[in-house]
Order: structure tokens, then C-alpha cells, then sequence
DNA sequence: ATGCCGGGCGAAGCCCGA
């Protein structure tokens, strides 16, 4: 089973390179943000037509989450448990997939602008509510869990190209990585990097200043696997591919690969080729 | 210090992203 999220920055502007990529890696689930559009906009009939249920959270102009599944989704939730919030930056639900399924959450995490900035506390307010939602979220241990999304933090300085200059800023600020630590703690456990110890993987180039072509970004989008997911992982990786295509999203999709049952020997921190054994 | 690019909105130029 293959999940991936994906800020797609206007689900309108990038439909053709959702589609594209939906036939190319044939995810299983795909954790949409940015959807910038209404829930009544979405583009429901070229999704079903690709094989895919969803179910969507999305506002006019900003923000927008869904989930995208082979499989039908229930139980949804829209907005983050606990956090009063106009922004539609949370949606939650259940893939019938495996014998429990899997409970999934695509999450936009607020930019935070600059430290300075009113939007700073804002996103520190949402990432509390989110470690604390998060932390309910592993109460059922008989079900896998996945949280992927935009979660505008690089966690670790090789995780952004540039460590020392971005260093007390927003994306890499103290307190949004110590947030981000506390839910690994948890007992989440960040899916590309169990797999990849290497620095300079990124999943987000800006636009500006020629970003992309010098390789120039920072690894802020992740998914985030419950120990019972983490135990069926057998691969994780970022596809740089659409990142490279005309009229990109300036995010790229990051992708991981759980098995159908747990794994005894569970890959954690092997290299990529012996995961495959 | 600011803009760079790109999308939305809406029909020019501003807001916002990260």
C-alpha cells in the first residue's frame, strides 16, 4: 500500500499533474493541501474517474485539504480536534484498507510568515493542538495511523540548504521543531528519514531566486506512521519528478510503502535495498 | 531592505505563500 501527501498549491492550476501522477505511481492514498478551493469545487468527477474516493475540507481562495483513496473513506473529521480554526487546514478519515483499515489525516500546517508576525503564535497554537491530537490518535493500537501533510518545518539542519541562515526563522525555528520532536516521541516515527539517513532531500523549492535549479529547498512536507504502521514500512522516498514538470507546484510528493501485515524485521534505519528483502 | 515566482481574485494590482 502506497500513501503519499502532496501540497499541490491550487488543486484547479494542477489537476493535470495530480491526474498524471495518480496513473504514474499509482498511490493507494494521496493527502492533498493547498487545495485553494471550495469543497463544492472539487473536481470530484475527474478524481472518481481516476479510480479514486475523497473526501475534501476546502475554503475559497486559501488552504484546502483531502484525502485520496482507492478505497472508501469514513469517519471523517474536518478541522483539527480541539483547535478553533476558520482555516481549513485539517481532515481526517478511514481507508478501508487491511482488516482495520488505516485512519489517515492530511494536515496544513500555517506557514508562521516571520517570528515577528501574529501568525507565528497562531501556527505555535496549532502545533500544540496538533501534538495533542496526535498523541490521541495512537490510543487505538490495533490500526494503523498516518499523518502526512505540509507541516512548514524542517526538522533537523539537513533538512534545508542552508541551516545557519535560516536559523531562528520561521520553518526552522526551536519551537516549531521542538513541537515537531514531541510528537516523535510519541511514538511517530518520520517515514523518509527511518529510511534515509543522507541530508539535502527536500520536498519544497520556492519559485523565487532560481531555488529549484540550484537545488535550493527545504524538506517540510512529511509523513508521520503510528508504530503499527511503522512496522509494515518497507520503503519511503521524495518524487522530485513533478517538481521539474511546466507549471509545477513548488511542493513535490513525499511517498512511503506499508506492507499489508507487520514485519518482524522491520527496515527501520537499514538502507533501501536490504527494505526490499 | 526588498523583490524574485506563481496562484487567487478579478480584470490592475495587491495579498499571500515559505
Amino acid at each position: 500500500m502506497i500513501i503519499a501527501t502532496w501540497n499541490v498549491n491550487s488543486l484547479k492550476a494542477r489537476l493535470g499533474h495530480v491526474l498524471d501522477w495518480l496513473a504514474e505511481a499509482t498511490p493507494d492514498i494521496v493527502l492533498l493541501q493547498e487545495l485553494k478551493l471550495e469543497t463544492d469545487r472539487f473536481p470530484a468527477a475527474e478524481i472518481e474517474a481516476a479510480g479514486y474516493h475523497f473526501a475534501a475540507h476546502g475554503q475559497k481562495t486559501y488552504n484546502g485539504v483531502a484525502i485520496l483513496a482507492r478505497a472508501p473513506i469514513t469517519d471523517v473529521t474536518r478541522g483539527l480536534p480541539g483547535f478553533e480554526d476558520e482555516q481549513a487546514r485539517w481532515i481526517e478519515g478511514t481507508v478501508a484498507i487491511g482488516d482495520q483499515g488505516v485512519r489517515v489525516a492530511s494536515v496544513y500546517v500555517p506557514n508562521g510568515q516571520s517570528v515577528t508576525s501574529e501568525k507565528f503564535p497562531y501556527k505555535l497554537a496549532f502545533l500544540d493542538a496538533f501534538v495533542s491530537h496526535a498523541r490521541s490518535m495512537l490510543g487505538d493500537a490495533s490500526r494503523p495511523a498516518v499523518i502526512g501533510g505540509d507541516f512548514n518545518i524542517a526538522p533537523e539542519a539537513g533538512d534545508l540548504y542552508d541551516p545557519k541562515g535560516w536559523a531562528g526563522d520561521v520553518l526552522f525555528h526551536p519551537e516549531e521543531r521542538r513541537r515537531f520532536r514531541a510528537v516523535l516521541h510519541q511514538g511517530w516515527t518520520d517515514a523518509f528519514r527511518a529510511l534515509h539517513a543522507e541530508a539535502g532531500r527536500y520536498s519544497w523549492w520556492d519559485y523565487r531566486a532560481g531555488m529549484w535549479q540550484k537545488d535550493h529547498g527545504l524538506r517540510i512536507d512529511h509523513l508521520l506512521l503510528s508504530p503499527e504502521a511503522c512496522d509494515r514500512l518497507e520503503a519511503a522516498d521524495i518524487d522530485r519528478a513533478p517538481r521539474g514538470r511546466d507549471k509545477a507546484s513548488d511542493h513535490t510528493p513525499v511517498w512511503a510503502r506499508l506492507a499489508d501485515q507487520a514485519r518482524i524485521n522491520a527496515p527501520y534505519g537499514a538502507p533501501e535495498g536490504e527494505a526490499a528483502a
